[in-house]
Parts: structure tokens; sequence; C-alpha cells
DNA sequence: TCTGGGGTCCTAGGACCC
DNA sequence: TCTGGGGTCCTAGGACCC
């Protein structure tokens, strides 16, 4: 048996751990450059809002309704993330992190010691008390069907936070009454492609013949077909390193200047070189985009992007966004309103696995790489960006993106910790 | 005025090999 | 008359996920 341990409305869950006031009030939390609606709690929905709303055209609501508003701060959900996984990882030996906010545990031979559903009922109460972070948890035989779990365990109070679907009528029940749109796996358009081909509900589709399944549909669904009808073959093997890498945003206001565009990119790059870094990871090639803003037709659009490889698989700061600022004055072009950059890098192999170059231009290349693992330790201990490149401060600060909504780092900055007034 | 930011996997088709 | 048969690798685009 899998279990899914699914976080409730995760970022909002994590703003409130740090104001109890807020509960049972309606949150949100939006994008970067406070743009849209990313998450948002069930009484922000009873109160007519939506995931992927355009938050100016929902301030009327946002305001009559008293909604709380906070810009996302992703080093607080992912600092969160790390400890419930934490958690997790005590309460069972097989844990795979799927996403920032929910994990799937294997429950292989657990059954024999434990009731599942207590087990994971003391596991959910756990996250609670030790995070303030409320879960909700699927067991089933399949991934699929545990999510399908989780969301049953998410929607109705009476499952005290654990849904089993442990018995075959309890599949067919759930596969009767859950959305055929939100099942794992099904998108807009296997959804449309299953509506046309007369399927309603995911227990219509579970009991297709296989030969049907094949005929309409690749490999994804015939896994999801699977799945759905209790046999596992969904392996997400925990991801240890990725295989691309991205920073890019969209600018508060519009950008021209190719050197507040350059900021931009140095900025992305070191960034992602960081994140490369991190993961222990090298890459050997570089990608740069710029691009207008799609939503103005009235202005010049412009959109460009290119790429280099590095002549030797590299996570230096230094050399990233030398290469990154090299492809950006090739796809600049003036006289265009910039809204977003972004720098992706990929061809990325562990960085004990890297091949040389006998004809590598750069001189000295582990004296740069200790020179990368120093910024990181000093930025580590001192604080982001203590030591950074001096193109990434070219200009004023036109492109960095609107947070007006931020909660303070909670758990990573010691300067923004919690303080609690006792009388 | 104002519209997110990451990722993964699969497939088909092209280029190339013998 | 008759125009092979078997591969690999790479890439772009689509679909999906959170």
């Amino acid at each position: 048996m899998y279990a899914l341990v699914d976080c409730n409305s995760f970022f909002c869950s994590c703003e409130k751990v740090f104001h109890p006031g807020l509960q049972g009030k309606p949150v949100c939390v939006l994008s970067s450059n406070d743009g849209i609606i990313v998450a948002l709690t069930p009484e922000a929905k009873t109160v007519g809002l939506h995931r992927g709303d355009v938050l100016f055209k929902v301030q009327e609501t946002i305001d009559r309704n008293n909604v709380t508003v906070f810009s996302s701060n992703m080093y607080l959900y992912n600092a969160m993330s790390k400890r419930i996984v934490s958690i997790l990882r005590q309460s069972c030996d097989y844990v795979e992190t799927y996403s920032i906010d929910e994990s799937f545990l294997d429950l292989r031979g657990y059954e024999r010691n434990f009731n599942l559903e207590d087990y994971m009922r003391t596991v959910a109460e756990r996250v609670k008390l030790w995070t303030d972070i409320p879960v909700s948890i699927g067991v089933a035989p399949t991934k699929t069907l545990a999510k399908m779990g989780s969301k049953f365990a998410k929607n109705y109070k009476g499952y005290k936070s654990v849904c089993m679907i442990d018995s075959e009528s309890k599949r067919r029940k759930a596969l009767e009454l859950f959305d055929l749109a939100d099942i794992w796996g099904v998108g807009r358009s296997t959804y449309e492609k299953l509506l046309s081909l007369g399927v309603k509900t995911p227990l219509e589709f579970a009991d297709k013949p296989v030969e049907w399944v094949h005929r309409h549909f690749t490999k994804p669904g015939f896994q999801t077909w699977c799945e759905l009808n209790g046999h596992p073959c969904i392996n997400t093997e925990e991801v240890l390193q990725k295989q691309t890498i991205c920073t890019s945003h969209c600018f508060k206001d519009m950008v021209t200047s190719l050197d507040a565009l350059k900021a931009s990119v140095a900025t992305f790059a070191s960034s992602c070189a960081g994140k490369l870094r991190g993961q222990g990871s090298v890459a050997t090639v570089v990608s740069v985009f710029i691009g207008s803003n799609p939503f103005r037709e009235d202005l010049a659009q412009y959109w460009n992007g290119a790429s280099v490889r590095l002549p030797v698989a590299s996570c230096d700061t230094i050399e990233i966004a030398g290469a990154a600022i090299k492809i950006l004055e090739s796809v600049y072009r003036p006289g265009i309103k910039y809204k977003r950059s972004g720098v992706i890098l990929s061809g990325i192999c562990p960085d004990t696995d890297i091949q040389q170059n006998l004809f590598d231009p750069v001189r000295g290349r582990e004296e740069r790489r200790s020179l990368s693992g120093k910024i990181d330790e000093l930025n580590h201990k001192f604080g982001l960006k203590t030591l950074r490149l001096a193109v990434e401060d070219g200009e004023a600060d036109h492109w960095k993106s609107k947070s007006e909504h931020r909660s303070p780092d909670y758990l990573t900055d010691i300067n923004e910790i919690l303080t609690v007034q006792a009388e």
C-alpha cells in the first residue's frame, strides 16, 4: 500500500502558522510579481476566488471580503516542507517527496505490525502538532488511487485526515464519485478525449477493456488505467538531480536598457548556479531568453532566446553568468519594452562525472570552483547575496518583481525570526 | 497600471549509421 | 516488373504535474 500525504492549502497554511489570527479566515498567496492567485484557503474559495485569478481583476472581491493576501515566500515554504518531510521520514522508511507539499510513503510490510489507518492518523497528528500544518492522507494500492484518497480526506471531515481505499468495493465507490478531470495524469486534453469517447467517470474508464485503452491511448493513458484498476505501475523514483534548472520572472516595470537586463540575467544565472551546486551538479548548456509583455497588444512584441555550450561542464557562477550575458547581448534588441527574462541550465550531470576538454580555455578551474564554494559558505553565514557579482547591481530595481505582501523569512533568517511578547 | 514559475515524461520525425 | 531492413540519437512539441 502507498500513502500520499498532502498538505492542505500548503502556502496559505505556512503563512497561517505565523499569523494565528487568520484561522478560519479567507487567505490567498500570490504568484511572483503579485500577478495571480496561486494558493487559497477554502474560506477564500467560498467568497468566489479561484486559483489562477488575476489579482487586479479580483481586487474588489478581496477588499469586500477582507481576504488576507500574501506575496509568495518560497524560502519559508521550502523550509517548512523540509521539516514535514523529516517528520515523515521518522515515520516511514520509504518516503518519496513528490512536490513541495506532497510525499508518497511506501507502506509495504507496515500492515504486519500496524493498522495502517490508525498509523497514518498518528502521522497526520504528529505533523500538525510539530509544524502546525494540516495534512490529508490517502492510502491505497496504487499512487493514483492514493492521490484520490487524499482528496476525499481533504474534502470530508469525517475521514479525520485519512481515507483508506483498501477494498474492491471502496475502490469502485471512489471511482464512481470522483471527478474525472481531477484524476492524476488526466489533464485537459485527455479529459476532453475521454468525454468525446463517451467516458464520464473514472469508473467507466477503469472498466473499459484493455484493447480499448490501447486503441485510444499510448503509454501515459494506459498507466493511469492500470493504476485506477489497482495495479501499480507508476514509479516516480525520487529525483536526486534535476535535469534542467531555471530561474526567471516578470519585471515589475517595463525595462528597455541592456544594463538592466544584464543585471536581471546575471542575478538569475547566479541563482541557477547556486541551485546547481546545491544538488552537486554541473551544467554544459546555458540558455537565456527575454521577452516583451504579450498582454500589451499596443506595444511592439519581441521574444527571443539562445543557448551556448560551455567548453567544460561547470557550476561556476562567474563562468555561467558570463556566458549568459554574452547570449543576452546577442539576442537583445533596442527599443523594446521588456517584461521578463530567464536563464535555463541543461545538460546537467554530477560534478564527479565531468568530461574534460583538452582545449579548455579556462585557466584554474579548481581554484574557481573553490571560490564558488566559499561564496556559498559566506552567503549562508551572513545572509543571501552578501557576496554577489557587481553586474547584478547594474541599474535601479525596475527589473525586480513586485512583492508587496511578503512575510519575513521566519525560518531561514535569524534577523527575521518571529518575536513573541509576553505580558 | 496590473496576467507565475518551476519541473517531468512521452512521442514523432529527422538525421544518421551499417 | 522488382528500389531493404535494421538500428541509434537528437530535438521539438505536447501533455501533464505542482
